[in-house]
DNA sequence: TTGTATGCGTTATCAT
DNA sequence: ATGATAACGCATACAA
């Protein structure tokens, strides 16, 4: 017979017992805590007293129990951990949710989940653990995200891969478009052979920004051929622009689809002994602290990266809070950061 | 009279509908959900069809209230997100964390909180989202921590500012002494003006790394003035590096207190045309992504971080398991790594 | 304005 | 092995 060691912890102060030491009904307390108006100004005070006394917080699975609402919303970010701690792109976007979220009462799980069997992340969040889900960094494979629409309100970062879904909610910017201004700019500046590192071509950002960059050479009949697919990493980066220096050694100009590939790109120039932009100039994409960071400040398509975070939840949230007319697609700005590279 | 735009959801199905489709008691759907032994082949293949055919998923709401717990842990850092995102360390932290935490079925919230009010991420906590909570990156104002204690299980990452509080369970490495072989090292390779840029002085690691630093110093009878605070952060850092270059312009070498920082360091150095490590060597601490990913490889106090992350998660696992017999310290290895700074 | 009663979807304690 | 039935802590429709 063992005595128990760990420290005895309280028993969380629960409704009832609020009630009883302010002496009043459950039901006047919980209107109390949700902040009623139709409460009398002494009972309001003692049970705020009562409260304060007993150090009481609402227990929030009983509460949504009740209620049938979480107040939590999830953000899915189909990507590995180290892919998401390396991008500063998902940094901006989770800034601008949870500068959205602070203003509610709502808080943000975040889902990272793709060693994590996606069915996993699907069942936590159908198990009624959260209101409604923000999607990033969505994969043309991931169809697990159509049975997480029956059953609760989503909104997407990046236009779904399944366009004809007409019922998608997204915040996006034209990839299309900013690749073209990216690309224009190598052209403007000189570049007779130009390339591209593009995303992965299994997400619309990927082929969007691909197929801007293969617009605009071809409307000025330039070989649109020096195109070598990655994944978004630096090292991918790396990897694809070592391909395509050995492939097209000629190369005067490179569109590369984010600035944490541009970054890994300029690693590998530099290694070539190329300079930039002298020997070659690059354009990123994102205006991304990776933009910044580097020996080489880098010439990029801007995207609201953090204000597109924060519609996407406000987006969200009106959905929650049952608004009829919300626009099914946002698409915000991008403009040209001229810088050294390009 | 408007009608509803939203596409009615349909409602998640229940234990109860589970039970009735399978022509059985809720009690029962219980067990077989629950993977008790004590159920016949024929009723388990019956109620199985029954929750497929459903697609049915516990509601974690109502199993929580009922069971008094929730498979979940937080993981609290009180930092904003720039700094959360910004130092590779957390990456690893959290990585270490999931890994262990994917063997069971508990899940993982993720809690920056320092533009949020302490205030709402206590509130959070102790609503019952969580069996238990990791914290790292504790600073010495952080009182909120021991209101915390109160009502669940906690494990520190880095021993915590208290440590009169001998209740408390803690991961970390020997701070101290991972300063002293960093330290040395500059000695070794013969530099003469060493001086430090340091983390806050509000947090344990910060305030051991540098008592390393100048114990170290002072049994050689060196001056160990040559000292700036930082703030882990690359920029703030860079600000250090600045007035420690303007008050000590002949210091030969540098400990440097993270690797993030010491990048910071490495730019204002370049800036001011010092090389690295011929003019001034360098040495970090962490051994995370920051020591390698910039021109020149850090020589770094490798720490585990990994492992570290992996081993909080462990011993919170182990506590809510009811475990008697916890380490409530558990201290792990550095090393010194070589690599071109110094 | 306040209180009473019922239900939210599970788990757990009893019987059987 | 299986089934009633009582909690779990709260919100809410309804009654007073």
């Amino acid at each position: 017979m063992t005595s128990i060691v760990r420290p005895a912890r309280p028993p969380q102060p629960t409704l009832e017992m609020v009630a009883e030491v302010a002496g009043v009904s459950r039901a006047t307390v919980s209107r109390v805590v949700n902040g009623s108006t139709k409460v009398s100004p002494e009972i309001l005070a003692s049970v705020t007293t009562a409260i304060k006394e007993l150090n009481y917080v609402p227990n929030r699975a009983a509460r949504s129990l009740a209620s049938r609402q979480t107040q939590a919303v999830a953000l899915v970010v189909p990507e590995d951990l180290t892919r998401f701690f390396g991008d500063p792109y998902f940094a901006a976007i989770v800034q601008g949710i949870t500068r959205r979220l602070e203003q509610s009462d709502f808080t943000l799980n975040l889902m990272v989940a793709s060693s994590d069997p996606r069915h996993k992340t699907l069942r936590y969040l159908r198990s009624g653990n959260v209101d409604g889900a923000l999607i990033v960094s969505h994969h043309a494979g991931d169809e697990f995200v159509a049975e997480l629409e029956t059953s609760m309100p989503v909104v997407f970062g990046g236009r779904p891969s399944n366009a004809d879904d007409l019922g998608a909610y997204f915040v996006d910017v034209d990839n299309e478009a900013g690749a073209v201004t990216g690309t224009q700019r190598l052209i403007d500046i000189g570049r007779r052979r130009i390339g591209s590192i593009t995303g992965p071509i299994d997400m619309p950002a990927g082929i969007d920004r691909l197929s801007g960059f293969v617009r605009t050479l071809e409307r000025v009949e330039m070989p649109a051929d020096a195109v070598e697919h990655a994944d978004f990493t630096a090292s991918g980066a790396a990897a694809a622009t070592r391909r395509l220096l050995g492939r097209c050694p000629e190369v005067d100009g490179i569109f590369v689809a984010s600035d944490l590939m541009a970054t890994g790109a300029l690693d590998v120039l530099r290694e070539y002994g190329r300079s930039v932009p002298g020997d070659v100039a690059i354009v990123g994409y994102d205006d991304s602290p990776a933009a910044t960071s580097g020996p080489i400040p880098l010439t990029t398509v801007s995207q609201p990266s953090e204000e597109m975070g924060y519609a996407m939840a406000d987006i969200l949230l009106r959905l929650l809070a049952g608004d009829e007319k919300v626009p099914h697609r946002t698409i915000m700005p991008t403009r040209l950061v001229l810088r050294d590279s390009a």
